[in-house]
Order: C-alpha cells, then structure tokens, then sequence
DNA sequence: ACTCGCGGCGACAACGTTGTCAAGCAGTCG
DNA sequence: CGACTGCTTGACAACGTTGTCGCCGCGAGT
C-alpha cells in the first residue's frame, strides 16, 4: 500500500545513515560487522531493492547490456542471447533486447536508444549497417561487440565461414561430386559471402571449374526454393550435390528435395538445424553452436569493461562439421564441439587467434552443460 | 570527447530554458512554433538523446517492460519475446528479458530485480512458481500479464489446452484408432495436465476404456524416448497412435520412431514443430502460435497500462489443427489460424472469450505479417 | 485606464542513489 | 599527556529529468 521502500526506509529502520546502507548494498569494506547485520535485516525485513535508475543515473551507466540482433524470431539469435542472458545474470546484469530486423535505421535507433538513452553498460550487436558512426561519442566509456559479423573498429566474434564452408565442400569433392550447387547466394550478408568464397577454393583447388549456372541467388529477399531445385537438378550437366549456405536455405532446399522425391542427391548445410539427422537421407551440417559464440561475445564484452584493451580484433570461433552420412546416424555431437574444433578451418582462412578462442571456450563449455546441446535445440522444454 | 549531451546543453544551445526542452521532447503543447522548431534543430545537431535512468527515477517508472520465460533457447518462446518486442518498439518500449529456467527461485529474483529494480512499466511471464506474493507490493502500479500457464489473479493468456488436445485425439479416433499413446506426462506442467484431461474427454466419449499403460510419464527431466516407444509399441496390446503432448516430446517420439522403422504409426502434437511437414509420415500439429499468443499478452499489458480494469481473467488465444494426413503432404500453413481457430475447442474448456480474443487476434494479425509464417519458423533469416 | 485571462516560458525542488569530504572515536606511540 | 593513526560513520552535493508554481506580456472586457 505505502510506496515501495528506499533506502532511506532501510537507513531509518536500520538506525544509520543512507551512506551506510549503500555501503552494505554494495559490498563496501568499511562497515562494523554489527552494523551490517543490521542493515541487512532491515533490508531483508522491508523487502528493499536497489532502485536501478537512481543507481545509472549518478553513475553514467546502467546494470543492463544492450543486445541487437536481427530477429528473436531466429532460433540461432535467441539461442546466442540465450547464452549471453545467463552469463550477464551471473555478473549482475540484465538484458536489454532489441532487434534490428536487417534494417540500418533501425538498427540506428535500437543502438541509440540503448546507448544514449539507457545507457547500458555495453552493447553487443549483430552488425547490419557497414558503419556506425553515431555510436562514436559513447565508444569511449561503452564497450560495443559484434557478433556474427565482422565490422572493422569494432572487437567482432565470428565462426571461420571460409574456412568451414572449405571443409563442407571439401567433403563433397572427396565423395566424388564435381557438380556442386552452391544453393542460395545472399548478397546481404558477407557472411555469406565467405561461405561463397571457401567454396571456391576448394573448387579450385580440386581442379574443378566453377560453373555461375550451380549457384542460386536470392536476390531480395525470397527465393523459389523448389523452382530452384527444379532447375539445378534439370541443367544438362545437373547438380549432384548441394552447399546450402546457411540454415534457411538448407530447409527450404531440403522440403523442396523432399517433395519432388529427390533424396538421391548429397547435401551439406551451413548450421546446423534440428532434424538433420532424421531426415533420409541425413544432412550433414557445420555446426555453428550459438551458445559458443554468445558466450565468446559477452566474455569478451567483460573483458572490455575491465580494461579497453587496445586494437579491436577478430575473435574466432571454432565450429564442427557434424557428419551425418548416408544412412548411418550419427550421435548429435559425436564428441561436440571439445574434440572437434575444426582443426582443418585453420587450413584456408585468415587470422587464427589462439589466444583468442581458448579462454574465450572454457566459460562458454560450461554454459554448454546447462544449456541443450546444439542439435537438441529444438527440443528443449517446448511444453509450452 | 566531451560528455554525453545533456538536456541543459539543448537548453543552452537555443537559448531556452531546460524546461522548455523537456516540453519539446515530451511534445507538450504549450510551446511556440518558432521555439520548438529552434529546440528540435539543437536537439538535431547536438545528438539529445533523453536519459531513460533521469526519467524513471523522477517518473517511479521506466521505458522497458520485463519478460520472464523459462528460456530463451526454445523457439516457441523466443518467437513470443520476438512478437512482444516488436510491439513495444511501436510504443517506444525496450523489452528486458530475463529467463527463469523453471527455476521458482530464479524466477523470484528476476521478477523483483525487473520490477523493483529497473522499474519496469509492466511484466509479462510464464509463471513457474504456483503464487508470487512478493509481488503484490509492486501491483498497483506495475501491470502484469501471466501467459502461456494461467495463474488466479492474473490476466493470462493462454490456449485452450484441454479443448485443443482433445480435438487433436478425436482425430485419432476418428481414424479409427482405440489404442492412443499420451507420450509424455510431465506433472510439472499444468499445461500438460490439461491436455490429458482433453485427452481423457476424447476417450469417455467415444467409449474406450483409459490404458495406464499407454501413458508415457517424464517424471523429472528426461525421458529415454527411444525406450517409452519400445515399450508402447512391444505392448500385448500395442499402440497404434501418439498423442504427443508437447513438442518436445514430439521431436523426441519421431525421432525414436525413425531410428527403430516403425513409421507405420499414427501421430499428433501438441506444438507445432518445423519439419513436421517434411518427415514421412506427415505429423500433424496442433500449433500454437507464439507470435498470436505474444501479441495479445503485450496488447492486454498495454491496455492495463490505461485502466487497470476489474477481474483478471484468462484470455484464450485459438490454435489451428495443422492436418498432415499420411503421405498427402499439405501446405504449412494451409489458410492459417485466422481460417481455423480451433472451433471446436469451445465444445471442452472453461470460459470462452470473445471479447477477449477477438481484438487480441486484430493486432496480431498485423503483425503476423511481419513475421515469418509460424511454421517457417525455423526459416526465418538463419544465415548467420 | 485597470483588470482579468491566458498562452508561453522559467526557476526550483524533487526523484533515489553514490562520491566527496570530514567528523567522531578509540587505540598507539613518542 | 598530547598528537597521530586507522577505522567507522554521516552530511551534503550531484546525476538529468519532470512537476509545481509563478512570472511575464498581450489582448479583451469593463
């Protein structure tokens, strides 16, 4: 009925001071034991919670982290906020979340009304626009990382895409397949890009000519994923195997397959999706396990506060390539992400930093355990 | 360099009073044309962005509303927290999430650092706890809305569980089927008890004695899937159909039922689940849609925000039968919730809501728009 | 001419918290 | 015995914003 309690409730039931009531709240030193006791019954006995506001207010910034993503709507994103939400609990922050639905105006206005207007204590972002100038006058005293996608300037944390989609194809190759269909070329995302350009090295590598007439393209957003299967599976000299470049397009390619009763072709996908280990015949997938690269991001976001240490650089995270052969099924993680790291991406792309992915993996293994493993996904306490 | 600006440096800059400017932003009316059109021009060239931690702490509440979920990694809540931040952004709210990982304790202390805390301007979540009263302080000025699992003395928004199961297994029966698995009793959830009670409706009423034996029971957290089919299946009167009663289990059942070749059986589940489509045999789903569900709990927070009306009450989103016959595969979608909402649910359960439903399916379907098609779910942007 | 009303605007306090500074108080050392 | 030290505590300002109140000037009514 009264209005909720302040520390000024808790410093007069207390019988000290408010200083000394927020020195107990935040854990300072220099308070007699017994007049911490106090305090804290009175805390506890008025039921007091700091007042968030008052506290960013004084102090220029908050007990939130601002998260930008594409769309929750993405099983991959809500699982990379997932793991960043956890790990931002165990410090005391909450989650703000805000989506950027691939739009730079709004990936502008969520960014400043995080920064400017809540003032969060760091911002991790999965890049839309090429730069981000108007986040410059709050660089200085809040940490900013990108995730997913790399943006110079900015500390970014992404999987090797070059060099797993080299594996992927390398796969193929190895199969025997020379008319590998390069399925669904996005020209808004570089991560697709890099995906784009690991298939061409191992194409080239292999000796094998690169034909455009194998690779599909959405152009601006939708793509005719069954017209497309149609027509690469019916060019004179037709696809025999399929890089999917990235989740969405592997189950459109892979209900379209279904449906004019072509599961006699080989396919790999980039990220993994759930059941691409039901389906006949199994999909192989890289895995690039969101939890990892969540983790990777707020780790190194915490980092940052601590000491803005000096050039951005690019964090690397290790992704598996999840065999899934004809027929045989194999265990979702078959070992997981621990015995797999894609020893074979430091063969094809550019920095590999060491330092970087090991500290950057040991915390995030241990969320691993308390999150579902990458190909259970789906499964997760969906009782709702 | 400098500060942040702040709205002292509006103020200097065009030569008004603060107070001025804080009408401008706020877009009262008592201000001259000519004076607001200088104030905008010097919030414009100098960046303003109002602080959110001044306001609330004057205001007692704040520019974000707090979401509690059990967990951000299963998609049916994350494309919920995605419906709800797409709204808020319409009204120029941040969304806070917070997950609960079913964790009553958790939860507790998510709630209060959202709403004592961060002063949130209202709370929807899926309550884990049977009564919350640390937060009857905090509701006479915070709104908040239960979804997902009801709970008296909040608005919830729900779906019919009981009327929708037991449409689903009057499916079953009217195949013909008398032996009709409940896959997965989970007693933590009441959503699932409900369905049982669908589930057992459909019995008494077309006669068929209820089989204990047919009910598979998690009894807290995992269930050997692969086991509980064996044992429906190898029955001296065997199963010949599953109610899967949530989607995880059906993920797990189908799963199971590939591995050991026994897809000669029939199935339904409760949630929709991509890919239910692709697999043979087709699974049909009851789907609830999360972004209906998400629309109305936001649109029913905002409304309390106007006149925290009278009674709480339970707010019933409609759920579509998504068929998927045997072989016969057939669109995703096929005429969507808004051609199929679930009539027959009415015949089962509780209160019917037209009043309730109706203009919570309005602005849902707006934004259902924007959004992939739930069973495209999956699909969505998962390029990264 | 004097007053009244009103549109436009500003001074000031207050929101709840923390940083700064200094005071009180005992014990210790010279 | 006085000064000094270290520990504990409190008074007060400040963070950026909005609510309250009142001032100013102008046109209309008396």
């Amino acid at each position: 009925m009264n209005r909720r309690p302040g520390i000024k409730d808790v410093a007069a039931s207390a019988g000290v001071s408010i200083k000394t009531v927020s020195r107990v709240v935040n854990a300072e030193e220099a308070v007699h034991p017994e007049t911490r006791a106090r305090v804290l019954h009175a805390i506890q006995q008025l039921g007091y919670v700091p007042n968030t506001a008052a506290r960013s207010l004084k102090s220029g910034t908050g007990g939130a982290i601002g998260v930008v993503i594409d769309s929750l709507a993405d099983p991959f994103f809500a699982a990379l906020v997932s793991a960043i939400e956890t790990r931002a609990l165990n410090e005391g922050l909450s989650v703000l979340v805000a989506s950027s639905s691939l739009d730079p105006d709004r990936e502008r206005e969520q960014l400043l009304s995080l920064v400017a207007g809540h003032q969060v204590a760091g911002v991790i972002f999965a890049p839309v626009a090429s730069e981000h100038p108007y986040l410059a006058p709050y660089r200085t005293t809040t940490p900013v990382v990108a995730v997913d996608r790399s943006r110079a300037g900015y500390d970014s944390v992404v999987v090797d895409d070059r060099g797993a989609a080299a594996l992927a194809v390398q796969q193929l190759v190895d199969l025997g397949h020379e008319r590998i269909a390069f399925f669904d070329r996005d020209e808004r995302f570089s991560t697709i890009h890099r995906r784009l350009s690991g298939y061409l090295d191992v194409l080239q590598g292999a000796g094998i000519e690169f034909d455009p007439e194998l690779v599909s393209s959405t152009v601006d957003g939708d793509l005719d994923y069954l017209g497309e299967a149609r027509r690469l599976l019916g060019l004179a000299n037709p696809a025999t195997a399929f890089f999917a470049s990235n989740a969405k397009a592997a189950i459109g390619l892979t209900t379209a397959l279904h449906r004019i009763h072509r599961q006699d072709t080989a396919m790999i996908a980039f990220g993994d999706f759930s059941f691409a280990d039901v389906l006949r015949p199994g999909v192989s997938c890289i895995d690039q396990d969101p939890f990892l690269i969540g983790n990777a991001a707020i780790e190194r976001l915490l980092a940052l506060r601590e000491e803005s240490s000096g050039e951005p650089r690019e964090w690397i995270v290790p992704t598996a390539l999840l065999q899934r052969g004809s027929g045989e099924i194999t265990g979702p993680l078959a070992g997981g992400s621990a015995t797999a790291p894609a020893p074979a991406s430091a063969a094809s792309t550019s920095a590999a930093v060491p330092a970087a992915s090991t500290p950057a993996a040991v915390p995030a293994a241990s969320a691993a355990s308390t999150h579902p493993a990458p190909s259970a996904r789906l499964a997760e306490g969906d009782v709702a």
